[in-house]
DNA sequence: GTCTATACAAAGATAGAC
DNA sequence: GTCTATCTTTGTATAGAC
């Protein structure tokens, strides 16, 4: 079960990697330099271009990295029987919320999607994959609380995840405008209503 | 009625916002310098200092032209007494569907959120108060719609100004990433259905 | 693996001629 | 108003010592 995919990485690559990670979510791909990552760490740019040659390089392994997280969570919590659909529903909501309780930060696809055709081809593709797979997931989700009469939901569920992904990304980066949290909140209150069938909503 | 707001500017700014003002909604902020206006109007880097001293000034006059050009027009739509709370819903959503016909543009505002924490202090404002003010609108008109029957909305209008806004500039930067144009249909189609009270979608 | 040093290009911005 | 020329800073990236 832990296959351990991930390639082994150096503990300073590693480093390297969540302070980009979190760069990007704060300030985007173009908004944060070497020399950013190099004052955090205390280590100099050079020693940065050993672990990533190309700022490239280190924003595909970000994405990758982030990506496999996100996307492991989701398939090991769609995978565990005692979930319900509810309940995979609201795992999806966490990070959300995580990133909400920050000052600065969103989901690193959200910032890199407003300088998406400025981005390296291969972060392009990640960038339209993490889309894709999201809302597969969300789709796939809704679907099968749809069947079990968990959901109520009238058309499609596709459409719906959609919506409901949009609304996600564009809440976070509005609330990191305004500083209301309740931006956020209220994407996620409306969605629990309108998918509870009897209008009340029971998580267990 | 006219009574002329905008600071009357040469025939050259107006160029330099046009060109900028496309650069930001298909590059962002950071994604975008100098050059590539001179490039696109043929005239030098400097010139483009003498109508704009920095890039902050410039960034600043786009977005407020910007705003000034959709808020006025929500304003005279909001005020012109056939258009019922359909109408203007459906107006609203014209200038997304106009980016969306694009393969690389999105809102304004929805391209600088993105990197907000890395904007001039000014733009951050005016940032903010787009998004205020169009969840403001947006607001109001479903809170009239509901009033007048045309909309079917039992909770807080409030509320689903602010999914339907997140959901639309979502959208568009997901539809960006995929080249997808139902990602921003399935928003406007799926609140068409949650907003018609019988179930049938009447504009007039 | 990390450092110093440096190359190289691009960006924002200014001075001053025309 | 626009130009040429230049300055300054920053950013990405490489070479080579340790």
């Amino acid at each position: 079960m832990d296959h351990k995919c991930v390639k082994p990485r150096s503990d300073t690559a590693e480093k390297i990697l969540d302070v980009g990670e979190n760069l990007i979510q704060t300030r985007s791909f173009n908004g944060f330099s070497y020399q950013d990552i190099s004052d955090a760490l205390g280590i100099k740019k050079a020693s940065i271009h050993y672990h990533f040659a190309s700022k490239s390089d280190l924003g595909a392994a970000i994405m990758t990295r982030y990506r496999q997280r996100l996307e492991a969570a989701m398939a090991i919590a769609e995978g565990t029987s005692e979930n319900s659909c509810w309940d995979l529903l609201e795992f999806y909501f966490t990070p959300y919320f995580q990133y909400a309780d920050t000052p600065d930060k969103v989901c690193l696809s959200g910032s890199l999607a407003g300088e998406f055709p400025t981005l390296p081809a291969d972060m392009q593709k990640m960038v339209a994959g993490f889309f894709h797979d999201h809302q597969t997931w969300l789709a796939k989700v809704l679907e099968r609380g749809k069947i079990h009469g968990e959901f109520a939901i009238q058309d499609s569920t596709v459409q719906m995840a959609r919506v409901l992904f949009d609304a996600l990304q564009g809440a976070l980066l509005v609330k990191r405008a305004s500083g209301e949290i309740k931006q956020l909140h209220d994407v996620v209150d409306v969605f629990r209503l309108i998918l509870t069938p009897t209008g009340k909503h029971d998580k267990a």
